[in-house]
DNA sequence: TTGAAAGCGCTAACAC
DNA sequence: GTGTTAGCGCTTTCAA
């Protein structure tokens, strides 16, 4: 591949004319800039990326982690963070991380390598180990998630939507359609999102004096698969719930499609309620009752705050809460 | 951030003892060598992805471009060549080129100017535009689609599913199962592989002698809006068919969505196929008579063609072709 | 085993 | 308006 000496051999200049011309910084005469350009077409020249990177430290290029590409949860976030960063030329560049720490941590460091010039950090678990890298990453990073370490010495920016407040939405829907027998299928308590999901289920129970054991609670992974195996072992169960929570969208669906195969009706014998209202929520049947999770606004304003810091050189911390709220579909009605 | 220079006056040695250290190749006593990781570790010193790379030619990264992230058809491709590549180290990035071509030219450029090692390219309209710049990229480019030039000087691998098979399979089960008046619903058909699926609905229509005309061919974008819209304008007509042809699963969720809503009975009114066969065909009700693209398998070839030409340095032009398969759930059954 | 030095391709300050 | 030059941070050859 060619370069801007090759080209300055070319047209007789020299390779900082080149430069200047193919940039259209500094000066230079009308004529030189059209034989560059010219040759430059010709010999198929192109930048290459890694020596400009080298020389302005811009990459001009964010990365933008999630955890699972088969959750359309995720699709409305890069959706409007990509509308933010196109507008100041920025590309994303999407990196599917698997829900696995370790890969998180692989993509921190490939920005600390300034792969990249800032992230957004989508993760089911924010601990200590990914928010320590984050924290001495020394780059701009926004996270999609609350998270506040005890030290208080965080420097990274968030943007989030209260989960915990969305579920407890879910339920008191459920509780005011007068459904007492209300099931949780949620995710390993032992990740930060799905505790707090867990959390504002049990709190609204607790609230309304409802009565709760841990058969109530079902674990799944949030893909629909486990949404189905949940309902499958709560059809083996006495005292089947009439009101179902679910801590994502997904889920909700293997639970309806467990009822739909096995003659249960949805909303007559049990109430269903989703998270998320993913496209697919309106799009199945019986339409999903969901918690709107405001995807967009969260992308828009997380690639916002990134750009901050990094065109604005913003250095203090900045973050936003975004209000859930609930739809109401066929999935969900009094009792 | 630090740098070799500054870990190599730290130290007291040169960059160059530093440089070997971290990297493990060439000499460096053992002494040294620990020194030396000792010293980085605590400056926190990370490589710098540019400079490396300007003098290795070696991103370790591949570009994977997709023109639709709501489209779950992709995700088994991505999981597929992530498999391969993270076998040999490679970090694999998305691309979301939104179905425009624009941004297709602009992430080939990218990965002309070195940005990544190749490039997966995942594109509803192979056209010549797009096409010229894969051949003059010189850099190793797959597509996920047949394409040959008519001038026959391509140098790029592609691996593909034969879609225009895949629809007629779709079509000939509608048929065999009795159907006479069967609709299509497909894209654009200026768009390569529209056309495809469109000419395999067509041909298996006349093959079998069913009269066709205009008005039994829809024309969507693969969302699911755009198949509800299009059974909305189906059901304003006389005649309705009593066999659907979809050239996508979310066309035909979309589709089966308005006919719930709608009191028609799916399969018992309309029998209706979908193309893709996406976790989501099985799980909604009634379960969607699909086709099966191979995705995952799509994903892992691409990967491995790619990896041959980057990693062994193949040079001629390799082409795969996978055969679709149709699968029949409750969506069709015999008229 | 270690160090000096050149060079990857580009930018930009400075001199002409 | 143009050219010279010195880096950016790393790798690697070659000499010591």
């Amino acid at each position: 591949m060619s370069n801007i000496y090759e080209i300055a051999e070319k047209v007789g200049l020299s390779p900082s004319t080149v430069a200047r011309a193919l940039s259209g910084k500094g000066y230079c005469s009308k004529e030189s800039r059209e034989k560059v350009l010219k040759a430059a077409q010709e010999m198929n020249y192109t930048p290459t990326h890694a020596a400009k990177t080298l020389k302005n430290k811009r990459t001009e290029k964010i990365l933008f982690c999630i955890p699972d590409i088969y959750n359309p949860f995720y699709f409305g976030m890069i959706k409007g963070a990509n509308d933010i960063f196109e507008k100041h030329g920025y590309y994303t560049l999407l990196c599917y991380t698997k829900h696995n720490i370790k890969e998180e941590l692989r993509m921190i460091e490939t920005l600390r390598e300034k792969y990249g010039d800032g992230m957004i950090l989508v993760s089911f678990n924010f601990c200590e180990t990914n928010i320590k890298a984050v924290n001495e990453s020394g780059m701009p990073i926004v996270l999609t998630n609350r998270y506040d370490s005890p030290h208080g010495n965080d420097n990274f920016d968030y943007v989030y939507v209260d989960t915990y407040k969305g579920i407890q939405l879910a339920t008191r829907h459920l509780i005011e359609q007068g459904h007492d027998r209300i099931a949780f299928i949620g995710g390993n308590i032992k990740e930060q999102t799905s505790l707090e999901r867990f959390k504002g289920w049990k709190d609204e129970m607790d609230r309304s004096g409802m009565k709760i054991d841990d058969r109530q609670v079902y674990v799944g992974d949030y893909t629909m698969d486990s949404g189905y195996a949940c309902a499958e072992l709560m059809m083996t169960r006495s005292n089947i719930p009439t009101g179902i929570v679910c801590a994502n969208d997904l889920m909700a669906i293997g639970f309806i499609r467990y009822c739909n195969e096995h003659k249960i009706r949805i909303p007559d014998d049990i109430s269903v309620v989703g998270m998320d209202n993913t496209d697919l929520a309106a799009n199945i049947s019986p339409g999903l009752t969901s918690i709107i999770m405001r995807q967009e606004e969260i992308g828009r304003n997380a690639a916002t705050l990134l750009m901050e810091r990094i065109l604005d050189g913003r250095t203090y911390k900045k973050t936003i809460r975004l209000e859930p709220q609930l739809v109401v579909r066929e999935s969900s009605r009094k009792k």
